[in-house]
DNA sequence: GCCGTTTTCGGCCCGACTGTTTTCAGTCG
């Protein structure tokens, strides 16, 4: 992957115009504002580079002619000779060095300067003997706090998954409303966008005692430290190994702020621009007018309307098009997890789920849920217990029994998780495959072949006839492994022509399809189902997480099959 | 270095918190 490389490149890069005299402050902010976007973006650009050429690149917002070209000259030679120009200037690890809390370009280069530190390692020395104190513009706090930033450096794992970090904040949420001290306490920023990883939390509360917030929230369980302080806002170390800003606002700006901390940076950038052509400012105060006076603050969606934008869901918030939209009218009406009435990813004891059929059965029942599918493992999975023909058979009568058993209730749909082989035949038999209500099939086994083999294999899958729904399409597991080689382009235009239907795995170390790739998708008008992948009666809950990433693919209720009543979906899986 | 309903020049979001340089630069989001 190109695009992490480059990102940090560029970052490096603004890190060392920094410290040149000229302050090219606007040049810097385009190096750091490109790196981000690189971060984010899922497609390689050496593959962007292969289909569109530099065009290709100069088509990313944030990105034009120099860019591109600095991205193009990583590609070709591996580096950039800005890049190179520039660090022989300053040898200075700034990528890592100011991973530190409270260090930034300016700060390292100091250290460099001073005590010759050049990396994470020198630096640590230099605490450790008390060097770092006795410099100008630092002091016992700032050497103390630099100490704190290693440690921390050292036990962080990086962003956490959203899986983690919204149960967290929804413990924390309730603990402030239980406190008496707020009026309104509500998430904020990319974990209330519903992003896959979070890098730290936000919590917005409204209070007319804030000192007393200030003073409760370092008393709250979930606390290991306090990394800053003010009067309305606090900065904790939570013991999960991540941030939370919590921050009070008086109930008269909540709804400005809470559009401020919602984000994204990207977006807000554009709606202040837009609030400054209308000749208004916008703050997280409020949105004023020429005078000062304000013209819109307690209410979020009031702003927006001012601004004559709809009301954006905050996870589509990302500029990705959705202000346009907004300003002309036309933002989509997403869907919302009460739309979901089936869940058509299933495991039970058959393979490796932890339930029977039938308390699986009873929880979805008692979620409300219409129907449910099953789709224990095939054999390939020997880890997993999957099932041959025989046990399969067995499994088949045990959902028949069932379905009588909850009939008018609940409805039991009869698949099975087929894994696509290697040369892209499916793990059952044809006899088999056509007792199932509807196939699933994944790809589990060699996830690393070359893209364009991989692309044959699913291919072949779904034009198989048999296939149904394509599993987790990209078999990346957030922080641990990347997506398999795949040519989505070529996937989707098959699934388009086959009647495949793309699934968006609930599991929130999966998120697979993830929200750009579903946007690429809906191009080619898809269908999507929208699984938990459950192994165990609490996994029925992970549906919002899909939920979510499906919105932030800007999906509607009609875009997803387990919206439909039974006879529609059966419908849908008719070839 | 990017970008365009102020369009090829001249703008580019805005405020909080910290430490320490007592009036503000650096950092962060």
């Amino acid at each position: 992957m190109n695009n992490k490389k480059i990102a940090e490149l560029f970052n490096e890069i603004a890190d060392m115009l920094e410290l040149s005299k000229e302050k090219r402050i606007f040049e810097i902010r385009a190096y750091r504002k490109a790196a981000l976007t690189l971060e984010s973006m899922q497609e390689d650009v050496s593959d962007i580079l292969e289909k569109k050429g530099i065009d290709g690149l100069m088509d990313i917002q944030g990105i034009g002619k120099g860019l591109a070209e600095k991205i193009k000259e990583f590609v070709s030679t591996g580096k950039i000779k800005k890049y190179v120009e520039l660090k022989k200037k300053y040898p200075i690890d700034f990528s890592n060095l100011t991973r530190i809390q409270g260090m930034g370009a300016k700060r390292a280069f100091v250290l460099y300067t001073e005590l010759g530190v050049k990396n994470i390692e020198d630096l640590k020395i230099m605490v450790k003997n008390h060097k770092v104190r006795e410099l100008k513009g630092f002091g016992e706090r700032s050497e103390r706090e630099i100490e704190n930033g290693l440690a921390l450096l050292e036990s962080s794992k990086g962003r956490l998954l959203l899986g983690t970090a919204l149960p967290e904040a929804e413990s924390i949420l309730k603990r402030l409303k239980a406190s008496g001290l707020v009026e309104k306490a509500e998430l904020a920023g990319s974990t209330r966008r519903m992003k896959e990883t979070v890098g730290d939390l936000d919590i917005l509360v409204t209070s007319n005692k804030p000192q007393a917030v200030m003073a409760y929230v370092k008393t709250i369980p979930e606390a290991e430290s306090v990394i800053a302080q003010g009067p309305t806002k606090t900065t904790l170390w939570l013991k999960i190994g991540m941030s939370c800003d919590i921050r009070v606002v008086p109930l008269e700006s909540f709804g400005a702020a809470m559009q401020y901390f919602i984000g994204s940076k990207d977006h807000n950038v554009k709606v202040r621009q837009i609030a400054i052509k209308k000749g208004y400012k916008l703050n997280e105060y409020g949105l004023f007018d020429t005078n000062g006076k304000i013209i819109a603050n307690e209410n979020e969606a009031e702003i927006y309307k001012k601004l004559e934008m709809q009301y954006p869901e905050p996870e589509m918030r990302e500029n990705r098009g959705e202000i346009e939209l907004a300003q002309e009218g036309k933002l989509p009406k997403l869907v919302s997890l009460e739309n979901i009435i089936g869940d058509l990813h299933v495991h039970s004891k058959h393979s490796d789920g932890l339930n029977t059929i039938e308390e699986m059965v009873i929880e979805a029942h008692k979620l409300g849920r219409k129907y449910i599918g099953f789709t224990d493992h095939s054999k390939t999975e020997y880890i997993a217990h999957g099932m041959d023909e025989k046990r399969f058979a067995e499994y088949s009568n045990e959902i028949d029994l069932l379905n009588e058993k909850f009939s008018g209730k609940i409805q039991i749909l009869k698949s099975a998780e087929t894994d696509i082989l290697k040369d892209g035949t499916l793990d059952f038999s044809n006899e088999s495959l056509e007792k199932m209500d509807y196939v699933l099939a994944s790809v589990h086994t060699n996830i690393n072949m070359p893209k364009d083999e991989m692309t044959k294999r699913i291919i072949t899958a779904i034009e198989s006839g048999y296939v149904n729904i394509l599993g987790h399409p990209t078999d990346r597991i957030i922080n641990q492994r990347p997506p398999i080689n795949l040519d989505l382009d070529k996937v989707f235009q098959a699934a388009k022509d086959n009647n495949v239907i793309m699934e968006i795995d609930s599991y929130p170390d999966r998120l697979d399809l993830n929200d750009e790739n579903i946007l690429k998708a809906k191009e080619y008008s898809l269908k999507f189902s929208i699984s938990t992948d459950s192994h165990r009666t609490q996994h029925l809950f992970l549906m919002r997480y899909g939920i979510g990433t499906a919105k932030r693919g800007w999906l509607k209720k009609d875009d997803i099959i387990n919206t439909y009543p039974i006879e529609k979906l059966l419908n849908t899986f008719k070839k």
